[in-house]
DNA sequence: GTAAACCCTGTAGTGTGGTACAGGGTCAAG
DNA sequence: CTTGACCCTGTACCACACTACAGGGTTTAC
């Protein structure tokens, strides 16, 4: 197979840090698409194919699942998708993504007065932790 | 069962809205105390219970796992050993959340530069989405 | 020209985070 | 003093997102 700037599903797993298997579950559940094959069947991918898997990754870490992330995916306009729809679903994830960060805001501010008490504490006292973790919106 | 300032395990479950077996399995996980028990073997629960349970679904929804959850909760931990490793966990997941942020707020600034072209009626055959998390990875 | 290293399809198994019984005891109302 | 709503333990099952074979073909490096 000479180097002919596609990837064998083995070189774009290593590009993108994922397992070969984990490539092959994501075409199943159309979260890439089936790339074209070399005579003998073996999956060819362009080099863009990095990017879409490496953005999987991180919106998973975000905290959305595999059908959320296709659906951030499949958000685009052109000509065969309409305007309305898009951005209807566009306007819903967007509020997804606004009340995702206004949750980890709040726990980063629990977060930080935590190392705040930490890093004032009174030489005798415990580390008075858990008032600090509940809730109080 | 005289109102006794505590919570059975529904009262809890309804309060916290969770299931019954939802905290059973928290108990089991390590993640909230085994509470004391009525002669017949009934757990009784602390108000401060509720607290706790909302703490864990919150931080899930962030994506922890609720073995981070513990980990938080652990943060809590007792008597001397406390600060210093203490507040080293903190900040490894306060910069967790705050790289979360910024993750975020790309994919929502994305999303908006979207609904603008949307709203301006601009067809465009590239996706916003997936450039935006290029950048660092 | 053969062995290692890769690829294929397909199915089974894993870990996480629950959820749903089964089979039984307890308690409060009427 | 029974009936229904609650509680107990324990096990089985579920969805999600992988992960690991099995059984086979292909490519490449020596």
């Amino acid at each position: 197979m000479s180097h002919d700037e596609t990837l064998t599903i083995g070189a774009l797993a290593g590009a993108a840090d994922v397992g070969r298997e984990t490539i092959r579950f994501y075409e199943n559940k159309g979260l890439i698409d089936a790339p074209p094959r070399s005579p003998a069947g073996y999956r060819r991918y362009p080099q863009e194919s990095v990017q879409r898997l490496r953005f999987i990754r991180r919106a998973q870490e975000l905290g959305f699942t595999l059908s959320e992330v296709a659906e951030l995916l499949a958000l685009r306009v052109d000509e065969v998708s309409a305007c309305g729809p898009v951005e209807v679903r566009a306007r819903e994830k967007l509020e997804q993504v606004d009340a995702k960060i206004v949750d980890l805001k709040r726990i980063g501010a629990s977060l930080r007065r935590l190392v705040d008490k930490c890093e004032a504490r009174q030489p005798t006292s415990d580390c008075p932790i858990l008032e600090e973790l509940d809730e109080r919106s």
